[in-house]
DNA sequence: TCTTAGCACTCAATCCTATAGAGTGCTAAT
DNA sequence: ATTAGCACTCTATAGGATTGAGTGCTAAGA
């Protein structure tokens, strides 16, 4: 069906006897639906566990003490933390398929038109429109693309434009300023003599191959390619790795509909994060190598750290290798059981769509 | 200098006496500088007009009943309406020059990186940045952009990639399914065969152009033209008019810091209509025939109205001829006096980085 | 006739207080 | 070990008083 695969998974084995273990999915199962603080007169009337609130009051206020529970004030309920949504997904998670109607819906979402970048926003849209929450997706980073096709079209006043497609028609290029003219003659000498030669590679293979060439000999041809490098390099380099990267972002205003954040600071908080794309993308990145859906909760990871905030990400492939990641950003209460699949078969079904659409 | 072109200007010619416009100037810069309503002992302490507070009062009264300003509620102070600011702009705004320091700032802004996604979304951050409100740019439309070179790769699966190239470096692509399989070798007489005829034409033109052609004869050449403008038609078909230009947006979190809207329900609806992206296209498409900087006051287009909202646009220029159009979104009691200079210079500055970056 | 001082009036914003209600922790009985 | 009972805490809500900004009107003055 599809994977979980849980950071840092069954590293902490609590032990938690069945009961308590009983109480604290009640109590996180019911502030995920209601987002309300739970009190133990909640726990015993919405689940039938025999006992009486009292007794559940003992065993919350010992998950408290072990930093499963967290109480907003004295006379208020109870609230599952990090560390409890944690343990939750970890060990007593139940993710099922998804259901017949919502896998219906992804596969007829209109998501064929246009070019890739429609693709990719189309995509975050359909997202947020099945979570409710915000979509985003990290596209194919240029420095690790496997090109088909490149080409250099020469343009007014010695600029020369870089065009590389990959196999999966993602289209990306670069404008260069060159000192020298080449004629459109020339370039396409070059393009064609890069097609022969690099077809199949990545940029970082093609620099490597290209500096080898340069060592026998100095043409316009390797001249033209150094240029381009130094361009990309340019235009890639912000300080951070992985910054090249491209974030969509769809279904923002969902975040309005999220009683958690019905407070005007924190949603300007979360906004301006939002802006910092960089650190979305290097959590985005993480999750690049490992299989399956991951779960990042709250102040878990330290690039997109905030109170109540969590994500569920998956990566997508396209023609066989990972290519992006993407996924779901809400609050840590959003229900795990059915945005874990449906991120899940976004991924497989992007995947498809960029290698045969 | 530069030229601000009026929308509906002078039509409407108010025959306010002097000093009916001295208070109402004074009235709204003063609520422009601080958002509070303005009364009448404010008027005179601040604006030393040599009248006392009852005639202000008076004068406040007869233009509320001409429909220049509104109070909130009765023990408040005056605001002034769409109409006010719509004639202080027509006929008291003195616009000066952009400061030195602006135009430096301009100048020195990293814009030249990366594609032109990149110069659209930096942009954007650049009219953010200096605005301190929300930057936004409609980039060039494919149907209306004068192509230089055209290019179909083949692709895994009949698929062909089509790729078009502007004279300004601006990079359209779609995909295109075949039935035929066609080699590289043909795309390539084809790509060769549209350079050489249709180089220099938009996609408006090149379709009447390929119709003719096939009138003569039905060869692989017109069907793969026939077949890539479908799917162009395809993609860019929404219901709407201009519905295939693309919206850049940088900045949003600008919004959270304007006190006109420190509120979760306006904000939300806010955000809601910043999704709705043709709603804006379809206003900022309105400013592409107009030469100069316009300004759209709250309510006055039925694109994007929005109580207290404004918006200030200019056309931008790529090789000669105006291409998008970009601006500066915020509230209608936005000092545009320094706005307008902004917008005006910045769409100067990418028009000549498009051309020559 | 235009201007202005004076004054009563209105209304939002703020603060205070009382009250209700939800939920806990503790104790004593089962 | 469990639970009923009860005192206690704290938030949220509503009502009421107070303050202050600003207006409109009136009558006197220029």
């Amino acid at each position: 069906m599809f994977q979980l695969n849980l950071k840092g998974g069954g590293e902490i084995v609590m032990d938690l006897n069945e009961r308590s273990r009983d109480i604290l999915r009640a109590i996180i199962q019911s502030y995920i639906s209601t987002a309300e603080p739970v009190g133990s007169r909640t726990v015993t009337k919405r689940y039938n566990l025999g006992i009486s609130p009292a007794t559940v009051r003992n065993i919350m206020s010992d998950l408290e003490e072990l930093g499963f529970l967290v109480q907003p004030h004295t006379s208020a309920g109870r609230v599952p933390t990090d560390k409890a949504y944690r343990f939750y997904i970890d060990t007593m998670l139940e993710v099922k398929g998804l259901p017949r109607q919502q896998e219906e819906e992804i596969l007829n979402y209109p998501l064929h038109r246009g070019d890739f970048h429609q693709l990719m926003q189309e995509t975050t849209k359909l997202l947020s429109a099945l979570s409710h929450y915000t979509g985003i997706i990290m596209a194919p980073k240029p420095a690790e693309t496997v090109y088909r096709h490149m080409e250099f079209v020469r343009l007014t006043g010695g600029r020369v434009l870089a065009i590389f497609v990959s196999n999966a028609g993602i289209v990306h290029n670069r404008m260069i300023n060159l000192d020298e003219d080449l004629t459109q003659k020339e370039l396409e000498k070059i393009s064609a003599f890069l097609n022969r030669e690099m077809a199949g590679k990545t940029l970082r293979e093609m620099r490597s191959r290209v500096l080898q060439l340069m060592e026998d000999d100095r043409n316009s041809y390797t001249r033209l390619m150094m240029k381009f490098m130094k361009v990309w390099q340019d235009a890639s380099y912000e300080g951070e790795e992985g910054a090249e990267a491209e974030l969509f972002v769809g279904g923002l205003s969902e975040m309005f509909n999220i009683p958690d954040f019905k407070d005007y600071d924190k949603m300007k908080e979360l906004f301006i994060a939002f802006e910092e794309k960089h650190r979305l993308l290097k959590l985005l990145d993480l999750a690049m190598d490992a299989e399956g859906v991951q779960v990042y909760i709250g102040s878990e990871n330290k690039y997109f750290e905030m109170q109540g905030i969590s994500l569920v990400v998956a990566s997508y492939r396209g023609e066989g290798n990972v290519i992006g990641t993407l996924g779901v950003i809400g609050p840590s209460r959003m229900p795990y059981n059915t945005v874990i699949p449906l991120v899940d078969c976004t991924a497989r079904v992007l995947g498809r769509l960029i290698s045969d659409r």
